[in-house]
DNA sequence: CTCTTGACGCCGG
DNA sequence: TCCGGCGCCAAGA
């Protein structure tokens, strides 16, 4: 099944278990997560939340300004106040406060 | 191979 | 803060 290559599957999985692993109440902007697997790019980790992004929570996936995708920003925002993201008076993420570091919020 | 299109990102004005 | 421009990555026509 390999193709020796990466596999499209690879990089999805990649992508949505980088997702799942977002503690609630923090966010990842898309370039962070492609930073975070080592694979791929922002538009390439939109490519894949745009089609696979339904089952894991993709409001914790963000532009780098901490607005919400179009489209997605009242359900979003729902989202973020419901886990107590940290946000700002206009109504986007404070990514200072909310941007995950990666690692294991457990220590 | 070239052009266009995206749930993008950074810089300038 | 709002826009426009350019760069980046992958897929489709």
């Amino acid at each position: 099944m390999s193709g020796g290559l990466l596999s499209s599957e690879e990089f999805i999985e990649a992508v949505l278990g980088a997702v799942e692993a977002i503690p609630p109440g923090k966010v990842l902007a898309y370039g962070d997560v492609a930073e975070l697997i080592c694979m791929g790019g922002p538009r390439s980790v939109g490519k894949v939340m745009s089609g696979h992004g339904a089952g894991v929570p993709w409001w914790r996936v963000i532009r780098a300004d901490g607005s919400a995708a179009s489209g997605l920003e009242v359900r979003a925002r729902r989202e973020w106040l419901a886990e107590g993201t940290p946000l700002r008076p206009t109504g986007k993420v404070d990514m200072r406060r909310a941007r995950w570091d990666g690692r294991p919020h457990n220590g």
